[in-house]
RNA sequence: GCCGUGUUGGUCAAUCGGUUAAGACGCCUCCCUUUCACGGAGGAAUGACGGGUUCGACUCCCGUACAUGGUACCA
């Protein structure tokens, strides 16, 4: 296999880039089998292949952060090398099934701006794209397996499978269906062929399960982490092909990387542990020279506490978990999400790709072909990150800032759909006017609603504060210069103001504020004379008047 | 319990064995702004612990602690 080395990693390099001197720091005393001996921790491209990878989510709810984040370093890393990005469906538990998640899968790819090459609704050449769909294909594997003697068939129910965890566990171990308790078991290994094409004629529901080999060890070179490696012995029997013909992910996954080609496996740090089933797998059904490079990606972690990031702890904290608004047909439960609450996508999916990856250049903003251009799988992080929503905000106000006006207007159009009928025209200088201090788009209406609808307070305590006869006269005689006035401009308003204050001789600080929270109701917003000139002369008038008249 | 993986400020993080250990978020101070922001200038705050290897260790090795993932006919 000829391989290039990419870029090395600080920390993990070491001094041993050979992978034979790097297995000897292990004491390992048992056979040893090396997948892709590449050299330790380098980020290796095959030259030969077109790079292919795959994002193979599970239908069963809403895409959270980390689901987004993996479909983002797969597309990343799919387009830096110019090869393909493929949404493969893995609807293998029927039991787990969601209506309509696989559909918002989709979207939220589509709301953050990644197509899928290759997808269910985009097939190419290795459709079908669903597991569900491809259902036949395992079998044979699986029988295959079985044949080789490296797989077999097991008919214990769930009630033997409970009974026998029970008895065979100690303080030191988990019973596990392995080496050790499979003898005792009802399958292909202690019954005789009769006995199990006996059971086989009678349609008894079986399992195929695959045979570890205990005494052996499984060493691979994942893409992030270097060289990983396991003890045979304490995997277990992994269940190869469910009683109801389905594949579990174990077999699915195997045969349907090496039927699309994959290249380059991404997946979640969850997974790490039953990888050495995989490799096995690859192994025995003769495809390990095909077989992925691997990069388990570090996870997203709670902000506080630690542990994986969940929804709960969304709800909990008060911030989005999953990529848009999600509704479980079952329970009815209502997720927001991270659309809803007021993200762009670019900014979404830049904070995203931040989180556990890092560039090495100070710049923290990234387009989509600034990310594609930078990306580079050796620099992903092996520890988790925490989630700070706090930063996640200021990568979207970053956006927002950046973003003009007209886009803006758009997007916001979804969280003024009750506002009643807005002027485009007016709602594109207002959005010049606040856009500086949003964060979020569903900040909108907070920041600004008062070009739009007269306050229905106002801060009064403030305006007191500030309140006497000279401030009432003041802002009486302010009205009716108003009213008489002819240019509407800011420049116009500001230049009246100051022409009263200097009549009066009033500081011109005493009236600054209150002409403020008579016009906006507080001590926010931009500019006092911008905002007269937004909403018009008499409209400025009736605010004061109104004002005075509450003051009285 | 066992196995795997990880550990630089509160958070995200840079560092190809030699630096005063970058930068960003957040926080604090000041400037700008007669509001709030934006922007600008400063500030506090970091290598889990203990051993090695080395002239020199955040970086390499070992151990400990802590965290986290797995231990299903779920993915």
């Amino acid at each position: 296999m000829n391989t290039k080395v990419l870029v090395k990693n600080r920390h993990t390099t070491g001094k041993t880039p050979d992978f034979s001197q790097y297995l000897s720091c292990f004491k390992i005393t048992m056979p040893v089998w090396t997948f892709r001996q590449v050299p330790y921790l380098c980020a290796v491209i095959m030259d030969n292949r077109k790079v292919r990878v795959r994002f193979a989510p599970s239908p069963t709810g809403g895409l959270h952060l980390g689901g987004v984040r993996t479909v983002l370093y797969n597309y990343l890393f799919a387009r830096h090398h110019g090869g393909d990005f493929i949404l493969r469906i893995e609807d293998t538990d029927q039991s787990r099934f969601v209506p309509g998640a696989e559909d918002y899968i989709m979207q939220c790819l589509e709301w953050c701006g990644i197509e899928p090459d290759e997808s269910p609704l985009k097939p190419g050449p290795y459709a079908p794209y669903r597991q569900s769909e491809r259902k036949p294909l395992y079998r044979q594997y699986a029988e295959q397996l079985v044949r080789q003697g490296n797989a077999y068939i097991a008919f214990d129910t769930a009630e033997e499978l409970e009974a026998m965890r029970e008895q065979y566990k100690t303080e030191h171990h988990n019973a596990q269906y392995d080496s050790r308790t499979r003898g005792f078991m009802r399958n292909s290994l202690t019954l005789s062929p009769e006995e199990v094409n006996a059971l086989l004629e009678k349609n008894t529901p079986y399992v195929i399960r695959i045979k570890m080999q205990p005494g052996e060890t499984l060493v691979f070179t994942d893409m992030i982490r270097g060289a990983v490696s396991f003890d045979t012995g304490l995997v277990d029997d992994k269940v190869l092909l469910k009683a109801d013909g389905m594949p579990t992910y174990h077999l699915a996954v195997v045969v349907d990387d090496y039927l699309m080609k994959i290249t380059h496996a991404f997946r979640g740090e969850e997974w790490l542990p039953s990888a050495p089933v995989h490799l096995l797998l690859w192994k025995y059904l003769g495809w390990e020279a095909e077989m992925p490079l691997w990069a388990h990606l570090p996870l997203i972690l709670k902000p506080d506490g630690n542990g994986k990031l969940s929804k709960r702890d969304g709800d909990r904290l008060g911030f989005p978990v999953f990529a848009m608004d999600w509704t479980d047909p079952r329970s009815n439960e209502q997720t927001t999400g991270f659309r809803e609450r007021g993200f762009l996508p670019e900014a979404f999916t830049n904070m995203l790709a931040m989180l556990g990856w890092n560039s090495g250049l100070e710049q923290e903003i990234f387009s989509m072909e600034e990310l594609v251009q930078h990306f580079s799988i050796d620099r992903v992080h092996k520890g988790g990150a925490k989630f700070d929503y706090e930063k996640a905000k200021w990568f979207n106000q970053q956006y927002i800032q950046k973003t003009d006006n007209a886009r803006l207007a758009a997007l916001l159009q979804p969280f003024l759909a009750d506002k009643g009928t807005i002027d485009n025209g007016q709602l594109l200088t207002v959005i010049g006017l606040v856009k500086d201090r949003m964060h979020l788009l569903s900040e909108f209406w907070d920041q600004a609603s008062y070009f739009f609808v007269r306050p229905e307070t106002i801060d009064i305590a403030a305006l007191q504060a500030k309140w006497n006869d000279k401030t009432y006269r003041f802002f009486v005689a302010l009205a009716e210069k108003y009213a008489g006035l002819g240019e509407w401009t800011p420049a116009a308003i500001e230049a009246v103001f100051n022409e009263l204050v200097a009549e009066t001789g009033i500081k011109k600080g005493e009236v600054m504020l209150p002409l403020r929270i008579m016009l906006v109701g507080g001590k926010f917003g931009p500019g006092v004379f911008d905002i007269a000139a937004q909403i018009g002369s008499g409209e400025t008038k009736e605010r004061i008047n109104g004002a005075l008249a509450r003051l009285q």
